[in-house]
DNA sequence: CCCGGGGTGTTACTTGCGGTAACCGCAGTC
DNA sequence: GACTGCGGTTACCGCAAGTAACACCCCGGG
């Protein structure tokens, strides 16, 4: 039992770091994100100190466990963007699992994006998310921006271009899937290609209305 | 002293509302969004309750700040999309007016859009904005989203579509925004040209690199 | 002239959370 | 059997939001 009490703990210790953070995610999709470290630390079986010394702090608790769920939707971007496909049919492959992604689980999805929408007893003291939404928006833009500058001609300056677009077409993804995902307004189809039409340039080719200058 | 005080303390309950805002802004400006009610009421000169009497809660106090910063932006997006220009003008126009007010006052932009970026010795507890930054994005996607829907000619649907890219594009200049004012990898003005020539079509147009398909 | 009422302001408190120090008990070891 | 390392706990601190109860001041009315 010697090496094989060190290896048991070896194991159990990235082991329960797992544990921990799957408990904190039922937490969280229960609680919404303004859960409170007793409760999950009660969810996981155990106490506050724990945690603590497993994650440092909140912050880092909550970094690990977006994380978890960043990488799992930059790897499905990534696939739908790599996909051998047409580049409009790319991109509204990738819009499509981007929204399909928030809508599947939209409580994951606030919980990354949102800090405290639900309003609890208290609403306050919750995650503090904001600060670290910006880093996955941030880190979707960084990879679209390495694709664009890898696969498109732009020219010179094209890497600065490349950023811009990254970013500007991740945030138009974000901030369009966002308040689709609060009015469902159309069907994600819909959604999905009125996008890819705005990319592809039909701001630019449609008519004024009549009577004065268009927008 | 008789009516004229009665309109004395009428005037002083907004006046009064008035300074409280402009001291809660300078204490924001000053220590950022997690700026503690005892220090927005020190600042006023004052204590605590009477900030809870005149905005109910911290939520309130925020809102009531927000409004008066979010008002002013908005109105200068809408001078700026109304100009009598062509469209693409008018387009750079405004991205460059929302990004020159980013740029004039990020302490601003920061409180209205990020809670608690910088890191005080204890960074939580600060302004529940994220909470409240949606809405700013929203009444923005939603008032450029009418702006588009009265002056161009999408064709059925039309109103959807409208949203759409009214929140799409809002959302664009947010995020690109952002991560401009993060990084400053460019001017302004390169900012504002890449973003209208994405918004003009140019993915569509551009050729691949060399060896595979493009994005 | 005193007196009650609405407005402004205060002190002093409660509650609840993030974070930490100090202690507990049980493996396995010498 | 005493020693040590580690998972775990209780009990605590600090701090911020929010509140209750009290103090002042200026007024119109008896």
């Amino acid at each position: 039992m010697g090496t094989t009490h060190r290896t048991d703990q070896q194991r159990s210790a990235d082991q329960r770091r797992r544990e921990l953070l799957e408990a904190a995610d039922r937490v969280v999709l229960r609680d919404g994100p303004q859960a409170s470290m007793n409760a999950i630390a009660a969810e996981a079986g155990i106490t506050k100190p724990i945690l603590y010394r497993h994650f440092g702090d909140k912050g880092g608790l909550y970094r690990a466990l977006a994380k978890r769920h960043t990488d799992a939707l930059l790897a499905a971007l990534r696939a739908a963007l790599d996909a051998p496909a047409e580049r409009r049919e790319r991109v509204e492959a990738t819009l499509d699992t981007y929204l399909a992604a928030i809508e599947a689980r939209p409580q994951v999805y606030r919980f990354l994006m949102h800090p405290a929408e639900d309003a609890g007893q208290h609403a306050e003291h919750a995650f503090d998310v904001g600060r670290h939404s910006a880093p996955l928006l941030r880190r979707m833009g960084e990879e679209l921006a390495q694709v664009i500058a890898e696969r498109i001609e732009l020219g010179p300056a094209s890497e600065a271009l490349a950023r811009v677009w990254g970013h500007g077409i991740v945030g138009m993804m974000h901030a369009a899937g966002d308040w689709w995902l609060g009015e469902r307004p159309c069907t994600r189809e819909e959604l999905v290609r009125g996008l890819a039409d705005l990319l592809w340039g039909r701001l630019a080719e449609v008519d004024d209305r009549a009577g004065g200058p268009g927008f």
